[in-house]
DNA sequence: ATCATGACAGTCT
DNA sequence: GAGACTGCCATGA
């Protein structure tokens, strides 16, 4: 009988809360994805307010690119004008992603993971 | 066990 | 395209 698909991956075992830190960590700079996409890849379907939850619960020792997850708009999920909204903004443009009217344009910075990122990296 | 909350998302005006 | 509304689901009180 062949073994399930799952034993073989060294994900498999990782919390909820890790898988969803290990998908953050792949979008590259210069991308950025919704909070519903990173649920998804990281396994967690129907979860986008739980990724929400995670990143707002950040252990100070781990470092994430947080600010390249937006709403599925493509709005910054903070209010505008906010210290954190505005924190976020500057975060983008560092690593120039434009942000207008608080949104960025999916269509242009959008993260569309690579087929070996799929295989490779988003086993779980 | 219930209830409110939220760094969400889809649908309908 | 911006609200309003509803569904969603993990947490925490």
């Amino acid at each position: 009988m062949i073994k399930h698909v799952e034993s073989l991956s060294e994900t498999d075992k990782l919390t909820p809360a890790e898988r969803i830190w290990h998908t953050v960590r792949l979008i590259p700079p210069g991308k950025v994805a919704a909070y519903g996409k990173i649920a998804d890849l990281a396994g967690l379907p129907g979860r986008a307010r739980y990724v929400g939850y995670c990143l707002r619960n950040l252990p100070d020792s781990l470092t994430l690119p947080w600010h390249r997850v937006l709403l599925s708009s493509g709005q910054i999920a903070f209010k505008a004008g906010t210290p954190q909204a505005i924190r976020q903004q500057a975060l983008l443009e560092n690593e120039h992603v434009r942000v207008s009217n608080n949104r960025v344009n999916l269509t242009e910075f959008g993260w569309q993971p690579s087929l070996d990122v799929l295989l490779h990296e988003l086993v779980f």
